[in-house]
DNA sequence: ATCAAATAGATTTTCGAAAATCCGTTGACA
DNA sequence: TGTCAACGGATTTTCGAAAATCTATTTGAT
């Protein structure tokens, strides 16, 4: 769903889409901020055409809300939501996994080891800003979860965790700063990892739905509605 | 997802997404059909920007598809992507339904009997016409649906569940004519609703799962690809 | 002083024309 | 005859201005 796809860059519809998501997925965008025609063509050097068009498939995808007359905003947040999401997107990404492991072949169970490999290898904050989540390790993170579901056979049920994720990650990305319950990251994404090319599908499902939930803990923790606009301003500058 | 928003008719935008949606999910526009703005235009009595703003939002729904700097079209049907669409379905909704059925309350129940008994007390083909589904019809037999799973407390679920109920849909309408398997409906519908509300969730689970696939099978069987335009070009008039 | 209607500025929504792109066809040339 | 570039009509994409709508404020009447 949200992958960049290298083929849809080349209308100025597609970039504005996939720079726009990536700033609100990045929360460079806060939640709740409205999203003025006239600001996002100054951002992004478009017409207001293609700016609202991609807003409007954001609409959808839950990102981005639309008021009748009343244009954009980015789509709020809550403790609400959070709990809901996280806890769909782990009953959806374990239907998915299940599925994988009842029928991936040898060629998926390297590709996860592959993924995790490469996730291990990432420090996952900059050392310079230890505070900043690494970008290259969020990639490979996205990567390694994907890598672990690729295998279910089914289009929509990948489409779907797909959309998940990135409101999960919303989440995260809102939290970044906070600095709470260390974590084992590695040794989290390894056990997943074994359990599941074991093909153990009660463990590796235990294990993800644990992984899922203290992340959603992580968040909750974090004082991220301090710094998100109330419902109808933005942030001053 | 696809409720008539009342809210929603106020811009043409609004219209025009109604409109199209409706007319893609009853198949009046055909799967693969080009959907060329001029044309749209016309029909629909809007001007280009409305028109791509409501493609853009239906394509990031699946019920259409865009070719950069081609165009839009209904999206393309399959069996494989039948299959898919309706065991996530199933699947998904079978979520939603333990979770209503774990925390629905009594107003819950008395909903879903309701939309039992109106969708009992509703003839499923026309007298007129015994070929073409009644809509009254197909809107209680939705609405029933959708009682079963209101209580799970889950908005991104049932938003999921709603957008997937959508596609179904279009693949039912599809197969419309097809005189197959004889069914009663109303008897499988009573069923589930009777151990929805005698909390037996793995009963339920197992009539649902079973009412969705005798769908499937339904709409395996009837020759719907026979009109449906090849990839490419749409039908003459 | 209070309330409703009128006004004005800001913003969204819509339109139609201009620019860019695609695709089938023509025609030049080997 | 086959290949390829260039042309032209059809279509999509983009733009910016015009129309519609919203919101806050002022005006005017009771």
């Amino acid at each position: 769903m949200s992958q960049v796809n290298p083929a849809s860059i080349v209308t100025l519809n597609g970039k504005v889409l996939e720079t726009l998501r990536s700033d609100i997925l990045s929360c460079r965008l806060k939640p709740n901020e409205r999203l003025r025609t006239e600001t996002l063509r100054m951002m992004y050097g478009a017409g207001t055409s293609p700016i609202r068009e991609a807003l409007m498939r954001l609409a959808a995808e839950g990102l981005v809300v639309l008021e009748q007359n009343k244009g954009f905003r980015v789509a709020g947040v809550s403790h609400e939501q959070l709990e809901d999401i996280m806890r769909t997107r782990a009953e959806i990404e374990i239907l998915a996994l299940r599925r994988a492991i009842e029928i991936g072949g040898v060629d998926w169970e390297a590709s996860v080891l592959g993924a995790f490999h490469r996730l291990s290898r990432q420090p996952k904050s900059d050392s310079e800003r230890p505070e900043q989540i690494n970008e290259a390790w969020k990639r490979e993170h996205k990567a390694f979860h994907d890598a672990l579901v690729a295998a279910c056979q089914s289009p929509s049920l990948l489409s779907i965790r797909a959309g998940l994720f990135d409101q999960c990650d919303r989440y995260v990305a809102l939290s970044v700063t906070a600095k709470t319950l260390p974590r084992d990251d590695v040794a989290e994404h390894e056990e997943i990892m074994k359990a599941t090319i074991d093909r153990d599908a009660e463990k590796a499902e235990r294990l993800l739905r644990k992984h899922i939930e203290l992340t959603t803990e992580k968040v909750k923790l974090s004082n991220w509605f301090s710094d998100v606009p109330f419902e109808g301003e933005e942030l001053p500058l």
